[in-house]
DNA sequence: CGCAATTCAATTGTGCACAACTCAATCACG
DNA sequence: CGTGATTGAGTTGTGCACAATTGAATTGCG
């Protein structure tokens, strides 16, 4: 039986390995986007503009609700990729507190360079693209409970 | 059949979910772990420590090691424990370049309060015992293949 | 032995995560 | 309509990740 002591030992850590492969992925994906000129949180927001409707941009909560990433995050992100020209920050006419993204022409022409990034990604893992998708469906399982857990 | 776009799509981006469940993971550690005024990263030091033979002491490289974390990461984050009265840090005898890290009596003491932490973070997963173990077997596996990726 | 190469910890600088807070715009309710 | 609560973005401060560099101690090789 297992003892607290087995409990506490670091190679048992769920999260130790989740970190770890967090900061492995980070590696790949530092290499892969350098020449794109993109951080991977960078390159996050990138990927949420490209599938917005293209011109109409996304509010800076929206973004942050979709990538799980709060003010304090993205502006300063955001302001970088406006100084590198890849995005435009606006205040909405329609509510004042709302600044909306959107991609300049620069920003959406980096699209046609990051489109191989994900297959090379995948091939990065050593995976089969049914194993990726479960353990993305799990890890997005895990998330969720961790998420709603009464602590 | 899966197009590029598909592919850039946000909702398939495996380590987007990785990211967020090692974010979703953080908060539940810090709320864990502020009792014991640890971070997480600091959590992980003082589990590596309360493994070790005790009154020995890790130096700094083999923390590094065990935890993947480099000196530009540690360095600070050890002053910090010793700020906090629950290490010690000693040049070594044998080879002045290495710094020995020891447990004081705290530092210690402190690991009573800690076992508690993985079940409740077992519990906070949802996740049966086993499923932990083969998610954490699949991330082992996936951190290797990153490593070891040429690109 | 003597010196070049390596090792180890620390430091510097950039960027991200998150908490706590500020401030203005908007909303909701009486 | 007015005022108090809420919302959205930004700022500040702390801590971590990582690259690049420094400087001292040690190792290895001729």
């Amino acid at each position: 039986m297992a003892s607290n002591d087995d409990y506490l030992r670091l190679d048992r850590q769920i999260c130790f390995s989740l970190n770890a492969a967090t900061r492995a992925f980070g590696g790949v994906y530092r290499t892969l986007l350098k020449d794109l000129g993109l951080t991977y949180p960078q390159y996050l927001v990138m990927l949420a503009l490209w599938e917005a409707p293209a011109a109409e941009g996304l509010p800076v909560k929206g973004l942050g609700e979709r990538l799980r990433l709060d003010s304090g995050t993205l502006s300063p992100l955001l302001k970088r990729l406006e100084a590198n020209g890849l995005v435009r920050r606006e205040r909405s006419a329609r509510d004042e507190r709302s600044v909306t993204v959107t991609l300049t022409a620069a920003g959406a022409a980096l699209k046609e360079r990051a489109v191989t990034v994900p297959q090379k990604i995948a091939q990065a893992t050593g995976f089969e693209l049914a194993e990726i998708e479960d353990l993305r469906e799990r890890l997005n399982r895990l998330t969720e409970a961790l998420d709603g857990a009464a602590l």
